[in-house]
DNA sequence: TAATTTGGTTTATAATGTAAACTGGTTTAT
DNA sequence: ATAAACCAGTTTACATTATAAACCAAATTA
C-alpha cells in the first residue's frame, strides 16, 4: 500500500489572502472595529475593504453590524469563534511553510 | 504633515503563494532538489509546479539546472543568495500579521 | 514495434483580487 | 435653498493569478 507524502498541509484560501489576513489580524486583537479604522490600518481602498469584509463574513469568520455613529452610518466588525478557531489554524499550518517551530 | 499609518508592510506576492512558498520551504532546507521530489513532497500537478518554479526562477529567487539522471532528464532546483534573503524577510514580515513576535 | 510511462512544457480556463464607478446620505459653501 | 464637496460604503468590470488539461519528446515495457 502506497503511503501518501502529505508533507504540506492546505493553507485555508480564505485566510491566505494578504488584505484578509491583515483584518483578521486586527479584529483578533480588539472588542472590535469599524469599517473606517480598519481602511485606515490596511491601506486598502474602500472597495476591496469591502469584498474582502463579505467573504469573511460568508465564512463565519466575522459578524458585521451595521449601526450609525451620530448621523452616519458605521459599520462594526468582530471576529467569531470559528474565525479565531481558523485563524489558530491557520498559523500552525504556516509555520510548517515558515519552518517555525510549533511551541 | 499627514503620517501614513503603515501598519502592515506589504507581503512579497512572489513568495505569498502556497505551492511556491512549499517549494522554496523544501529549497531553504535542502542543498539541491529536484523536480520530481519536489512535486512529490508538494503533491502538485506537474504543470502547476513548472509554472510556478519558472516565476521563482525569474524572479531570480531559484535556479534551475537541467541534467540528466542516467538517461532521463532531471531539473534539479537550488536557492539563491536572492531568494535566501526574500524568504527571510517574508517570514518577518508575515510574523506580524500572526502575531507572533520577532526573535 | 506498439503501447505505456516518465519528465516535463504550453495553453486554455477558472478563480481571485482590485480599483473605478456608482449610490445614498451628510455637511459646507453660496 | 440649492449646488458642490464629502463620507461611508457597495457594485461591477477588469486585471492578475492559479491551476489542470492537453500536449510533446524520449525512454521503457510488453
Amino acid at each position: 500500500m502506497e503511503e501518501k507524502q502529505t508533507t504540506f498541509k492546505p493553507l485555508d484560501p480564505l485566510l491566505h489572502s494578504e488584505l484578509r489576513l491583515a483584518v483578521m489580524s486586527i479584529l483578533i486583537g480588539v472588542e472590535e472595529a469599524d469599517f473606517v479604522y480598519i481602511k485606515a490600518q490596511t491601506g486598502a481602498t474602500a472597495g476591496n475593504l469591502s469584498v474582502q469584509l463579505d467573504k469573511l463574513s460568508a465564512a463565519g469568520y466575522i459578524e458585521v453590524e451595521k449601526t450609525f455613529k451620530g448621523k452616519k452610518t458605521c459599520t462594526i466588525c468582530r471576529i467569531t469563534g470559528k474565525g479565531r478557531d481558523a485563524f489558530a489554524e491557520y498559523v500552525e499550518t504556516l509555520k510548517q511553510y515558515l519552518q517555525i517551530p510549533k511551541v
